[in-house]
DNA sequence: ACAGCATTTGAACAATTTTTCATTCTCCGA
DNA sequence: TCGGAGAATGAAAAATTGTTCAAATGCTGT
């Protein structure tokens, strides 16, 4: 019956061209071809799955969402966007950081037109401060953004990374700072502080966002937490010393993304992650400097939308090869 | 503007890739993209619209297909179907009428599987007894065949080339003949044997088949009618001379396709070229000394489906390319 | 010949894609 | 600021495609 089979190729071809190149509907391929509707989709299903049909597109952004597909597909992510790496070599991560507010902007405000009446939490960092930059002025009454994170620094009443305000100034939205530094000097202020009803309702609002945006830390110089004095160095060289690689929302994670054991991380003022699991987390970040931060809090589980370099998204992928 | 309109491209080949190659729904898709399930359709729309979308299928048999579609558009046929030319610079047509045998034979035997309790319409040539030869032994006792046109010679009582015997045999299908020659002598006759109740009878099953299975009749020395004696060589003179390219049904018709003038076409007995208007006309025919005969006959309007080969369509193609 | 198993088949159902259409935006020009 | 042409939008309807399942068919070994 090789003959027969080899008949049934050949009408799949038939079938599968004039249903692919000819653009007839399967039930005219069936009225020519003389079978039913029914074996003309099984038809062109066999030449798909023998191979004959190649479908391909042709333009320059393919690369870009067959890697952004398969990030989504290893780390099990619902969405994933990638911007072209910059060159920062020379001025620092500007390029890549512009990028990445570019691309967070377009999804913050795709999401909003989306989704009016909605509750925004916030976190802080260069990248996100980049994102709120870059957001266009646009009418959103009806949305909240609110902080996750203390933004407060010791030193000044307004955080110079703090994004909120930006963002609130671009659409008119409501914003909800957390009133507290982004560290505690003792675990017993922290337990003072989260106390405050000022502070109860915002962690409350934060809890019940429908969307977060957040940064992910890095542990190295270049820190913001650390740049921006939050951090002092001989905290970071303790966090560094308990295996932690970066932070999400204040807590610093190890490199399987299990947070650290670091009295430093009961001193943080925010909301708790667990809280995250419910929502959609959205995570920005990119740079070299971040890949290993990048890592580990995807191992963490909770991040459902990552925005990150191109550059990043590969060594992300060529580190899991193995 | 011309961002936002790279910006909908970019959204475009997204949409596209996911849908063709990542095999997405476009609700998936939709939800990634953060648009409209409708807008994820019109954007692949527009990447298929801008060329970004190419689909080809890699097969031997692709040319085939697709030559057959021309032909289909071209001359506003249901159906075609080609096969190979094989070379008869030797062998005389054998190759390609034996091709052109199997091919017929396939398509009448899927049309006898799909549609029990039909008649169909039969002429002859050698052709046509090329597929009756090449028809499985598959009993079909609930079809009718039936002559179109007077099937005995003027020397012998049954037709050498007569195709009715051999399909009834090999299928147990009921057969009808046409009780008369193909060719009356005088006009006369021809009225006088058409008004015979047994040939009436048939004549009006004939015009009443569900399918035709035709060949197309030459004006050259190797036409069939002229080979077997049915038609003298100063009648054929004198039909080409009328401007006779070839023939259906034993009317001679030109190369506009228009029915020629001249008194042999009043003297062929079979059923009437209009009758076929209403039916499913296929014709088979195919060889060098054919061409001008089909491009004629498809002239004509009358024929649903064309099996021919496929160097005797590209010349149909390159004739029409003006 | 015939029971038993695997494959093939198409009708009915389900899901997805495509089209239609009324409405809402947007952009110009008065 | 207003009015109107044209584009963009999404809900709903229509068409097409894809899946399921029970029945039919064919194949194999006894």
């Amino acid at each position: 019956m090789a003959q027969a089979r080899e008949a049934e190729t050949d009408l799949a071809v038939r079938a599968a061209w004039l249903s692919y190149v000819g653009g007839y509907t399967q039930e005219q391929i069936a009225q020519r071809l003389g079978v039913s509707r029914v074996k003309v989709h099984r038809l062109s299903s066999l030449a798909q799955d023998l191979g004959f049909v190649k479908v391909s597109i042709e333009h320059d952004l393919v690369s870009t969402v067959a890697l952004e597909n398969s990030l989504i597909e290893r780390f099990g992510l619902r969405n994933c966007i990638l911007v072209p790496s910059m060159d920062d070599s020379t001025n620092g991560q500007s390029g890549t950081i512009t990028a990445l507010g570019t691309a967070g902007a377009h999804y913050l405000s795709r999401y909003l037109d989306r989704e009016p009446a909605t509750t925004i939490g916030i976190g802080w960092g260069k990248t996100l401060s980049s994102v709120a930059e870059s957001m266009l002025r646009r009418p959103r009454p009806s949305n909240r953004f609110v902080s996750v994170l203390g933004s407060l620094t010791r030193h000044a009443a307004a955080n110079p990374y703090d994004v909120i305000h930006q963002l609130t100034h671009k659409t008119g939205a409501e914003g909800f700072i957390m009133p507290v530094p982004f560290i505690a000097d003792a675990v017993a202020d922290r337990t003072l502080l989260m106390g405050q009803k000022s502070v109860g309702k915002i962690v409350d609002l934060a809890r019940n966002a429908d969307l977060y945006v957040l940064g992910i830390g890095s542990c190295g110089p270049e820190a913001s937490a650390f740049e921006s004095g939050q951090v002092t160095k001989s905290e970071m060289d303790a966090l560094r010393a308990a295996g932690a690689i970066g932070d999400l929302v204040g807590r610093f994670f190890d490199e399987d993304g299990k947070i650290v054991d670091c009295e430093f991380n009961d001193r943080v003022l925010g909301l708790e992650l667990e809280a995250l699991r419910g929502g959609q987390v959205t995570a920005i970040a990119g740079g070299r400097g971040k890949l290993a931060a990048i890592r580990g809090a995807l191992a963490m589980g909770i991040i459902h939308t990552l925005i990150t370099d191109e550059t990043t998204a590969e060594s992300l992928m060529a580190a899991e090869e193995t």
